[in-house]
Parts: structure tokens; sequence; C-alpha cells
DNA sequence: ATAGATACTTGATGCAATCAAGCATCATCG
DNA sequence: CGATGATGCTTGATTGCATCAAGTATCTAT
């Protein structure tokens, strides 16, 4: 289990709330993974492959090192649960795939992945609204 | 970099948003992490360390094993940020204090770590409020 | 045609996390 | 008391993530 990212000594109780929550999901995130035999970044790899991409595509929006993509992709190749083609028109390229068991195991990944589900759940529609609307203006200026 | 624990196909504004935050609290965290030259978990725990803390303890409220604790409270050990004492009264257990250094880095720290703060500073008090109930309440079924 | 950029891989290293085993100490109960 | 079991921590081994430095193959552009 991954550690807690937060501060404990939260100054106030929406410090507090957005560290419980935070918390709360990648423990969710880690959970549902573990329960598919994944582990946090092949889970969040797999996701990202619901159409083909390739190498550096994945290491740009994982934000880390090619390198690290090409150990994560051979352990799910590994699997059978993605495929690599050579890129059709630049063959330095690699085109990631997810096989038909990668699909059913992403599938069954989020199906258990419950926790955002389960978080909307316990929000009437107007309450979601507002949720959504303040995470947007909370996150405004710190991106 | 962690890899950011999402799902690319959150299916409505909610969940969306709710990725993106942590996404983003997760990142930040790591990012003032790196900055004083902590990992996350080793920053994590001296963020526990407040007060001294025995081994047991600590891997409790992480819920993670004793060993790896053993590990990174090693390695803070060795840059001088955390002392072991035995404990007075039951000498297999050890009390883990943090050091003046390691106050000052932690300190350093969360100063960096100005996600939550930033965020904050985005709402008046009223939509602060209105963020920690909707958290919560979101939260409400879900641990 | 060559020089440089790009896409990916390989090898090496450090850290986190987990498991199995082990040692020391404590706590309990006969 | 003394044996038995539980508890607190450590060690050693293994796996995976992450990053860096180097290398190969391919592409691009002059």
């Amino acid at each position: 289990m991954a550690v807690p990212s937060g501060p404990v000594t939260a100054s106030t109780d929406a410090e507090r709330a957005m560290f419980q929550f935070v918390d709360a999901y990648d423990r969710a995130y880690e959970t549902a993974a573990t329960k598919h035999g994944l582990s946090v970044a092949q889970a969040c790899v797999l996701g990202r492959l619901a159409d083909p991409r390739g190498m550096r595509e994945l290491a740009d929006e994982l934000g880390c090192d090619a390198s690290n993509v090409t150990q994560i992709i051979a352990r799910l190749e590994g699997r059978a649960l993605v495929q690599r083609r050579t890129h059709p028109s630049d063959r330095r390229s690699r085109q990631i795939v997810r096989t038909p068991d990668g699909d059913a195991l992403y599938a069954g990944f989020e199906e258990s992945f419950a926790f955002a589900r389960a978080a909307i759940a316990n929000l009437s529609a107007e309450e979601q609204d507002r949720l959504t609307t303040l995470l947007r203006k909370a996150l405004g200026t710190t991106d």
C-alpha cells in the first residue's frame, strides 16, 4: 500500500477534507488495481490505451521517462494485455494496443474502482454540479 | 514522477473534476517533496513525526508493513532527520523522534506544498465551507 | 549524403513495498 | 518462578517503479 500523501498537520477543515478525499481516492485506486493483479502504474497505463498510442506519447502523458514506459509495457505485454506493433509510417515508433484480454481486464478494474461513482452517488445532481464547480475553481491558479 | 492514477475515461464531469483534483494534489505533493530531497514516502513519514512515534504505530497509520517503515526510517536516520530511541518502558519498541534538522526540513516541505493553501485561497470562506461539506458527504459511504 | 533529431531499448542504480524468518522483549498463566 | 505465546522490530530476498546514461535504428532537413 502506498503511503498516504498528506500533511497530518492540515491547519484548516478544508485542507483536512481535501487530504482525506485524495487519500481515499488513491487507496481505492490501488485496491482496485491490486484486486485485478495490476500495479497502480500498470492500471494507469492500461487506462490510456483505449486507443493505440506510442511510447513517447505515453511517457509524455504520464510525465515520466520513456524507459519507464518500456518496462511497464514489457510487463503488460508479458501478460498479453497489450501488444506492440511498429508504426506503419514511422518504423522507429511502436503502436501499443490493448488486447481483448487487456480490454476485459481494464473494464473489470474500472468496474471495481467504484470510488468516484460511489462518491458521486452520495450527492444530488445539484451537489455534483456544485462540487465540480468548486473543485475547478480551487484548481484555478494551482496547475 | 508517479504516474497519474485516474480513469481517463471518466464518464461524468464530476468524475473528471475529482480525478484532476487528485492528480494535481498528488503531483504537487511529489514536487514539493523532491524539491527538499525527499521521496513521497519519506515526506509522509516525516509529517507524522510531529510527536514521537513507534515503528508499529507508524506502520499501522501508513497501512504498510513494519519492515517498510524500518527501511524508510533508516534512510531518514542516515540523513540525521530522525532519531531512534528505545522506548523507556518497553525495550522492544523504538521511539522515532524528528531531529531539529528534520523539523526544519519538514517545515520547508510543508511551506512548499502550497497546493492545499492555494486551492483554498481560490475560494471564498463560504465556498470553502461548501467544498468541505461536499467532500465529506461524497466520502460518506465510500470509506 | 550527412548531421542532427527522434523513438525506443538496455543496463545500472536507488527506493518502496511485501513476504518469510528471526531475535529480543514482554505478558500471561500454570 | 518459568514456560508459552504474543508483540516490536530487523534482516534478507524479491519485485516493481522511477530515473539516468548510453546505445541503436530510423527519420528529417539541409
